[in-house]
DNA sequence: CGGCTGCTTGAACTTGTTCAACAGCGGTGG
DNA sequence: CCACCGCTGTTGAACAAGTTCAAGCAGCCG
């Protein structure tokens, strides 16, 4: 099921239940099961459509010349990938699979048909395409001016938020299966420092990372030291850093506008 | 006259007649003269809808606490900006004059009227925006991999490129309106380390940046040094680096395919 | 057991930062 | 007209953050 997908959108806007069915059905086509490491769109190649990640991570990543590479954004499951992609007819970026996963590719036809007969289940995946914009912003600042104790910890807080979106995170805790040399090329740090930045951040007791669990010892903390500010992910509750305008939420707002102790 | 964004996206899909005084109709509402420094979009301020830039140029631009701030990318003339963002209520980031600029603003209902009216003109659009997108991506490449010097090669080779495509380049020569303290909140250097790295592109021989005015003296061997691959701005000719597979364009390729001489 | 992948550590080194000062230039007001 | 100011660009020198190289270790899987 594409349970993950359907509980983000409906905090975005309350979604029908038709809507939950029409996305439920999308979910029936035949899934893609892709081992940790393989390529799911190579970098050139056209993109055949829509994919929504069910299970396991991706990321987005690009490589120059000399064996670099950067990775541009983490796929977490619920996340909608390649939406408007089709007037694009080469991906200049490559999606690869960090661990075992599995996808729904939803051709062209499929996503207009969406369009057509749920515009608000379109819009909705229009909203969630969008924020994913705004991370690569963010990302663009968390590379180009924080340090790397900062750049991590906003990493963290951010797969925090976004996995307790989808209902991955339990207890400040959540399965974290990205090696440290994935770290790497996602900050743009050497594995070497990546190291020893998070042997800081399990000293000043932030974090705890062990095997394939993260566990936020300390939310506030963290997102103090990250200066992270949850505005980017446009939730929908007020930024408490600026005090900033509070997004309306679509649908009626009759949930508890934010389950996050954000910014104290 | 929108003159420099009809060149751009008749080189994409070639415009009927109809389309293009679509698009001119476009410019003839009410323009805007924005100063340099001022903030045209406010980070956190709903954003209004579209906006074509006419003339001049503008940043995309985050602040963080302590005075740090990251342009995240340049808007030139002939780009359009935020054609997708409706679905969300506030912006994430301020959009600056970084001259004297001059742009339209179009409300939502009448980029509604053109996705309805010119489905090709709007599919063009979306083009432009993707191609926003993309640049973004690299962006982060950009800062994420490339040491000072090719940072700001790439970066101004993409901007020679860009500015190509509208008609602005002479003689591999352009206007270049910025200073060096944006140039270093660009790339995420500081601005003593980007005037010293000016100074080598200039020993090298490779720019000439004088005054208001940056002349390219060597583009091949600056997109070399840079590892530029245009492929991300998705023009639709090969990638010579890759070999990689060729873009078609929509409309007929009756004019020669690149005027640039890339890869050499 | 052996080999692979991922994590950890030390030490030398490099790239880019910070601080501080100064020069050039255009605008503004006395 | 000149003095002054603020902004941009330039330079030197000390410094810090992060990289590179190299080696060793732990766990896992065949």
């Amino acid at each position: 099921m594409s349970s993950h997908l359907a509980r983000k959108l409906d905090r975005f806007a309350r979604l029908s239940l038709v809507e939950k069915e029409a996305l439920f059905t999308l979910t029936r086509r035949p899934l893609r099961n892709v081992a940790r490491g393989q390529v799911i769109v190579r970098e050139g190649e056209a993109s055949p459509g829509m994919r929504i990640f069910l299970s396991g991570w991706g990321y987005r990543c690009k490589s120059i010349e000399g064996g670099r590479r950067q990775i541009l954004a983490f796929l977490l499951p619920g996340d909608v990938c390649d939406l408007n992609t089709y007037v694009l007819s080469h991906s200049d970026h490559a999606i690869v699979a960090a661990t075992q996963t599995t996808i729904v590719d939803i051709p062209h036809p499929t996503v207009e048909d969406i369009a057509y007969r749920h515009p608000a289940l379109f819009r909705a995946l229009c909203w969630d395409e969008q924020v994913s914009v705004s991370l690569l912003r963010e990302w663009i600042v968390n590379i180009g001016q924080r340090t790397a104790l900062e750049r991590m910890a906003n990493l963290f807080c951010e797969l925090f938020v976004r996995l307790d979106l989808v209902g991955l995170v339990n207890e400040s805790s959540f399965a974290f299966p990205i090696t440290q040399t994935d770290l790497a090329a996602a900050t743009g740090l050497s594995t070497v420092h990546v190291n020893r930045t998070l042997q800081e951040l399990r000293r000043a007791e932030l974090v705890s990372l062990t095997g394939r669990g993260l566990h936020i010892l300390d939310f506030p903390r963290l997102a103090r030291l990250a200066q992270f500010r949850p505005n980017y992910l446009h939730l929908g509750y007020p930024d408490p850093a600026t005090g900033a305008p509070v997004q309306q939420p679509v649908g009626p707002a009759d949930r508890a506008p934010s389950p996050l102790p954000i910014g104290t």
